[in-house]
DNA sequence: CTGAAAGCGCTTACAG
DNA sequence: CTGAAAGCGCTTACAG
């Protein structure tokens, strides 16, 4: 059986569009990047040749000469996170608008997989870096600093004091969702946390529990690992150890989402036996039932901040390191109400 | 204020580490690169010395060099669609366990934006292409094709023949849905369709329209533009044309997603008053209220498919064009029941 | 404005 | 097994 495919196409480059245009690789180049004068004869017999040659550059060799690379790493811990997702997706929007493309790198919160990925953007050379990092502490993160490359850590932290950072007060936002939840009359207040050591998730941690503190509460915390079934299993057992729970904060959306569905799963109705008030504010949030209170991240926000700030460092920048940081907004739906009666 | 960036610092070269080691160049590529014997003293040095100068080696060059990339493009018509999210959360997975890395390219349905990626990636020299058409005749495409990369089309066709498929059974599929719905009583079945023009979407319209024509139904049909708010828009248009109407299928999540929301802001039960059935099986399918019936596509297996297929025509198989259809599959949960009292 | 030449940092036949 | 040399396809000082 013959292949259908044809003998495949040699590509043109310069040096061919040069001798059929009949001037040198230099004009070509010059009219293809269109930064210096050619005149107007030379330009018409360049543009026909590569029309002519279907001449399409060849940007591995254009990089290597000059030493950059028209591409961007975005590092996230889990890209079907729809938080991480849609900074992806603006983060790609911005960058294309730009003529940059964009590397996906998905670690899993994997400091291993983090490593590896790191050490790929460097040995690319790619323009810059926006990290959501699984391990904050990673010497790769230095390594791409001392390379002259701009780090950006978004949403969570790095330990190098030298990177930029986009996140939010994650402190503040949940303790005053804590105290939202106690004026409503709630005593017994748990929550499902983050893994320790990443930023995002100990900062949530610590508003639960000064927001409790504040209050004179005793805290019920569970770690789900930020993902949907650590949220289902988390909220087991916090209701397993701590039967009298009148509400739950779940620190981010996976959790809740997998938290709605063991509760669902147990009998428990929300809110009328539990309130939940979840951070992140996915895009189903409104719709389940019942439609989510949430806090609020200002993801497309955070990722225009984070690829502007990145151009700007790209572009030559060299001021202090910026640490922006925006607010968590408390979104209230219906799945927050008072405790049940009879609760202690 | 003094700039905290300490002076950029040079970035070793093979030389570097040749010079240190007292080898030539090549006896460090050799290392690098492991695949020809090096006498186990040299190694050591050399090794050594890349420890010892933190070398990094420079894949602009080495790709150059070796007139090829590790590196795939993933082309999708929108990033923030959970079936495209996970299919490209696979293709990472894949990718990344063969040392390749991934370029993510979001279309948002535009043509322009697809031509003006895949002009970018055959710029770039990739070694392949999953690619998920908005424009499924772009002539680009067969220039990718003509310059000897792999494309593989996955979930919509493309017209160029020499590319592979990864699809679904969608005519069949929906066909199904249909069936089961007239089953349960339903004589008055609309759908929320996909924009004209794209294969998967056409299909599930044309599977509908058979399935309809089967039983001698009268189809109402909207387009939802396979977006959130096409599909709260679409219901509204259907109920209002068509206030008959005791149940509609879905031609996507995102549309389902968006059409409860309209339902529901509607005053619409589900299923006491329209049943529902959605194209997709995305993870909070089951969590929405009611728990959503749905024709599930298999995203997973489908993405594995794309890149295995991928990666053998990167490895030179050159066999026939593969067309891989797959089934999907229809979960029931509690969003169909019967027809409401009273419907003609 | 234009061209000849050097060079980006690798890899890989080719000798030895 | 090892090294010298050529070359991947561009860009960019440097002359003219």
């Amino acid at each position: 059986m013959k292949s259908i495919y044809p003998a495949r196409r040699e590509r043109a480059t310069i040096g061919d569009v040069a001798a059929r245009a009949d001037v040198s690789p230099a004009t070509v180049s010059r009219v293809l990047n269109g930064v210096e004068n050619v005149q107007e004869d030379y330009r018409r017999r360049v543009l026909a040749a590569i029309e002519e040659l279907g001449y399409e550059p060849n940007r591995l060799a254009s990089n290597l000469r000059r030493r950059r690379v028209a591409m961007l790493g975005v590092v996230v811990s889990d890209i079907e996170n729809p938080h991480f997702t849609e900074a992806v997706r603006a983060v790609e929007d911005a960058a294309f608008a730009r003529g940059y493309r964009v590397l996906v790198c998905n670690t899993d919160e994997s400091a291993d997989k983090q490593r590896e990925y790191l050490k790929l953007l460097a040995a690319e050379r790619v323009a810059g870096v926006i990290l959501s990092p699984s391990q904050a502490d990673a010497p790769e993160i230095g390594e791409l600093l001392d390379l002259g490359m701009a780090v950006v850590a978004f949403d969570r932290a790095v330990t190098d004091p030298r990177a930029d950072l986009v996140a939010v007060n994650n402190v503040e936002g949940v303790e005053a969702a804590v105290t939202q939840l106690v004026g409503l009359g709630h005593r017994s207040i748990g929550m499902v946390a983050g893994p320790p050591g990443i930023t995002s998730g100990d900062e949530r941690r610590e508003g639960y529990l000064r927001g409790l503190a504040a209050h004179g509460l005793e805290p019920a915390v569970a770690d789900g690992g930020f993902r949907i079934d650590g949220g289902r299993q988390a909220v087991g057992e916090l209701l397993d150890s701590h039967p009298e729970l009148t509400a739950v904060v779940f620190a981010n959306n996976l959790m809740t989402l997998g938290g709605l569905h063991g509760l669902s799963a147990r009998g428990v109705r929300v809110p009328d036996d539990l309130s939940v008030i979840g951070v992140d504010d996915p895009f189903w949030g409104a719709l389940v039932s019942p439609p989510l209170t949430t806090l609020a991240q200002p993801v497309r926000e955070m990722a225009t901040c984070a690829v502007e700030l990145l151009f700007r460092r790209v572009d030559g920048d060299r001021s202090e390191p910026e640490r922006i940081m925006l607010d968590l907004e408390l979104r209230s739906r219906s799945s927050c109400g008072p405790p049940r009666a009879g609760a202690a």
